[in-house]
DNA sequence: ACCTGAACACCGTTCAAGT
DNA sequence: ACCTGAACACCGTTCAAGT
């Protein structure tokens, strides 16, 4: 009988740096100076190796991006009481996926550069799905108004974030800002009316609210 | 009387290169090999001249990108006939939106880069805040509701443009298919469930549901 | 006023070689 | 097996000078 378990022979000089550890310290950089920082050059001098190391244990960038993000829901994304009543466990369950994303600014990039889909949220896909077939809706349906909810959220998250990206290096006017002094109240007369609010309007945190009227809507009959 | 409306003198030599052409070359590149294509060395070439050139005709790239967008609004985004009817006057004009930018793949780098104001859509702002409030809601509502609209329609067009930037260039799984058959049917049983149809399910269209749903919740009593 | 050339300070990734 | 050095093929932008 051949020897079993035997630590497997290892080959080669043995490694120096970790999968683990490049991205810990991809984390920092992100963390401290925001994903424009992070570069695999920088990485690499931060971590007191080359580039190339690098290779070694992440496939490429984009590949680096997506282990960042299961990262940061494996590390903030927990599962809280949900209520029972199925309708304010999809609330709740989209407003907690929401409220994680919201907090984590560099996730724009990572977002439109693959879907996201890291293994602890599907813990909440569930909980939604579920709340809304326990509803009455049919799984299809369920599956769909899923998919609206997440539009919804990562809409969300992308508008406010861009939004949030103008502010801080520029004190001249946003294009935005300027659209609206401009307006011809004759042609555009609603958007005159508020036109004075709707900077404070647009500020608002009305996540939840559009969020519940969906839901209300995915779930009315017909 | 000084003479009046005399042609102000050019002192200098005279521009070899306008912003208009600066803009229409680089759509050109955009449409023919996508927005990544699209750099000022890249572009300076095609033009015939030297990068800094560009920079006497835009302040920088991420101007050039808003320029691009406006233009790309103002070409394709035409005022249909919309139903009298407020309700379905706001669909109409979302829908309208989404559809330009659904046909318009690069746009997601450029929603963003910046808040997405084109002045040739604002007309579709404008009816859609004024439907809102036609069907009785108080401005500041219809703001809101507009906003959530916007949050929806953009979280459709960044997941659906990523989803299909995947696909093209890979033929191993996605990190969602494996994703989906690694489930655990006891701790995820939902989505278990309908494991086998997620894919042909999300592939469908499902924009104007969703909208419907949306708009239906937003203007439902309470 | 407008354009050019050269330079600055970077990128991600491949390739061939070293240990 | 893992890491290194050098190179490839690029970026956006600034600066100083030319016409």
């Amino acid at each position: 009988m051949p020897q079993t378990s035997a630590p497997r022979k290892t080959l080669g000089r043995p490694p120096r740096i970790s999968r683990e550890e490049v991205v810990t310290t991809a984390r920092r950089i992100v963390d401290a100076e925001g994903v424009h920082r992070l570069t695999m050059r920088r990485l690499a001098t931060e971590i007191g190796s080359t580039p190339m190391a690098l290779y070694h244990h992440v496939r490429n960038k984009e590949e680096l991006l997506v282990l960042l993000l299961d990262d940061y829901a494996a590390r903030t994304l927990h599962r809280p009481e949900l209520p029972a009543q199925p309708r304010e466990r999809v609330i709740a369950a989209a407003a907690t996926i929401h409220e994680a994303l919201a907090a984590c600014p560099w996730i724009v990039e990572v977002l439109t550069a693959d879907d996201l889909m890291a293994t602890s949220a599907l813990w909440f896909v569930e909980q939604i799905v579920d709340g809304l077939i326990e509803c009455g809706l049919p799984s299809e349906r369920a599956v769909h108004g899923y998919r609206a909810i997440w539009y919804y959220t990562a809409g969300e998250i992308v508008v406010r974030a861009t939004a949030g990206r103008r502010r801080t290096d520029d004190t001249r006017p946003t294009y935005r800002e300027q659209v609206f002094t401009d307006l011809d109240p004759t042609e555009l007369p609603r958007l005159a009316q508020v036109a004075d609010h709707w900077s404070s309007l647009t500020a608002e945190d009305t996540y939840v609210d559009g969020l519940r009227a969906l839901v209300d809507g995915l779930l009315a009959p017909r």
